[in-house]
DNA sequence: ATTATGACTGCAG
DNA sequence: TCTGCAGCCATAA
């Protein structure tokens, strides 16, 4: 693949997450081969095209914990919404990765 | 080339 | 339990 498309691969990721599952911010950028570019796959998530399935990426909390961290929070009621439509559950506001976070390969 | 910024994280207070 | 702050890394200006 071609050199210098971070974003691309990062939305590569994020399209090969199953409906139903959710993935951290951190994982995202680790399978995209920049393991502590965490931040970056918000960025890039920020500038997501349409058939990025941006809903199931999510901020970790604590020990296979997660949870909505987006700063709008118009934008992140939408996301609930959207994660809830999918099947994944807030408990606590809160996810529980050990039920709905995505296998990694 | 340098500086500012953000949809992150983990640890400290 | 909750808020604050210092590292992190690529993009935008």
């Amino acid at each position: 693949m071609k050199t210098g498309d971070t974003f691309e691969r990062i939305y590569r990721v994020v399209r090969s997450i199953p409906q139903g599952s959710v993935m951290t911010y951190g994982q995202v950028a680790e399978l995209a081969g920049m393991p502590r570019a965490a931040r970056v796959a918000g960025y890039a998530m920020a500038a997501a095209p349409e058939d990025v399935p941006w809903q199931r990426v999510v901020g970790k909390s604590r020990k296979n914990r997660a949870r909505i961290t987006l700063r709008d929070s118009l934008t992140a009621d939408i996301q609930r919404q959207l994660l809830e439509g999918e099947g994944i559950e807030f408990d606590g506001g809160e996810i529980d990765l050990e039920r709905f976070g995505a296998v990694q390969p």
